[in-house]
DNA sequence: TCGTCGCATTGATCTGGATCAATTTCGTCG
DNA sequence: CGACGAAATTGATCCAGATCAATGCGACGA
């Protein structure tokens, strides 16, 4: 198995092994569905790759994206009875389950390995935090720049830094993310590419204008 | 001093008392900073009196208020090298102040403290993604109404359960936690106070009709 | 090759909430 | 009490982004 990415690079050998032994690897064909708000939370993910569509619905249909996860990510720490939001695969999808058991377990013997799920907890929460930011204050073009840079970066700190920034989820997901909707994201991305601020390529963007969008973003 | 609520509350003695050693209680008078977005992280406070208004702000003075602290709320967790935002008194606060060797000493020492915090802080990214929903597919209405129903759970779990919501914040602090303006929510207000939906009253607002108000929460 | 089904784009129009602009209310201090 | 300043309310108007309504455009199977 690949190492996992984030949370087990600082684990020693032996708590590797441990946290190996407890790991279900799991594979999702695209749009299937890992777990749903609401539901009974029985496993926490780590996903090994692929990209995830984290999202909660309103009883009336309007969705709100709260994430995509990336390889690396964990799913579900929340940890109380029910998953508190929906995620589904964005494409095929590998990830590691842990049975709510084996965490809780896991989690009680190694304060290390709880010491590095905390800190990806508060990184969450300070991205969650700038999501605010960006929904409650920011204009549509600001959102889109926003999301585009923090998609770059995130590719980047995986190791595969670009230019061109991989979009596999629909316009429907970014906007539903970005609390828009599709004809705003669709005619604010037009309106990028005309700039030549980006460039639109099959499956995702090209950024072409980096200053510009570094300074939207602030 | 009094027992330090949630995160203290299942500590033994002896734990307890190793905490309230390396705590600092503070006092801060009404508009008083306790950290600024960007600053270097030196503590991190636990709330015992009084509401504390976090918030983020871009370059051009736009701002989104990210959370109302209220007493047993921990600030200044992420703990990276700066804080992710700035945290000022609304009204009077108490808080104890641990700096950031003592709790970092702290966590390493006691797993189980660990495990509290890191159950705070995963209880803070649910309400951070129910923020987001509300930020991006919610009307001006459903906003204010999660808004008051929110407050009123948050003050009837620390044991002030009321029909009458007290917020002793301004309607700007309203507004730009909402992702709003000062007019739309003075307006929404009025609007729901002609429904008998609320009664505004000084320092805060009387919920008349819970059943309207939690259909629309959905 | 063609038809069809999901996206995505583009255009026309509408509207909820923003913006601009006065008051009004309230808390505080001389 | 009366005057001042900060906060809140209310009204008039505007506009960014929503909504309504056609197309466009691959990908895929027959």
């Amino acid at each position: 198995m690949v190492r996992l990415v984030s949370v087990c690079a600082s684990l020693s050998d032996d708590e590797l092994a441990l946290l190996e032994s407890l790991a279900h690897p799991t594979h999702f064909a695209s749009g299937e569905t890992l777990f749903t708000q609401g539901r009974e939370a029985h496993s926490v993910y780590n996903v090994t790759a692929g990209v995830v569509r984290l999202y909660k619905l309103l009883s009336d249909g309007r969705r709100q994206v709260v994430g995509f996860a990336l390889p690396g990510d964990f799913l579900g720490l929340a940890m109380r009875d029910a998953y508190g939001f929906s995620a589904d695969a964005i494409g095929e999808v590998s990830a590691c389950a842990f049975s709510r058991g084996a965490y809780t377990a896991l989690v009680d013997a190694k304060p290390h390995l709880l010491k590095r799920l905390h800190e990806f907890a508060t990184h969450e929460l300070t991205l969650a935090h700038e999501q605010m930011m960006l929904l409650g204050r920011r204009t549509a073009e600001e959102k889109l720049i926003c999301f585009l840079l923090g998609m770059q970066q995130r590719w980047a700190r995986l190791g595969k830094p670009s230019v061109t920034v991989p979009l596999p989820m629909t316009r429907q997901d970014i906007a539903d993310f970005l609390g828009l909707t599709i004809e705003t994201v669709s005619r604010t991305f037009t309106r990028l590419a005309k700039d030549k601020t980006i460039l639109i390529v099959p499956g995702g963007v090209r950024v072409m204008n980096p200053e510009r969008m570094s300074a939207v973003a602030a």
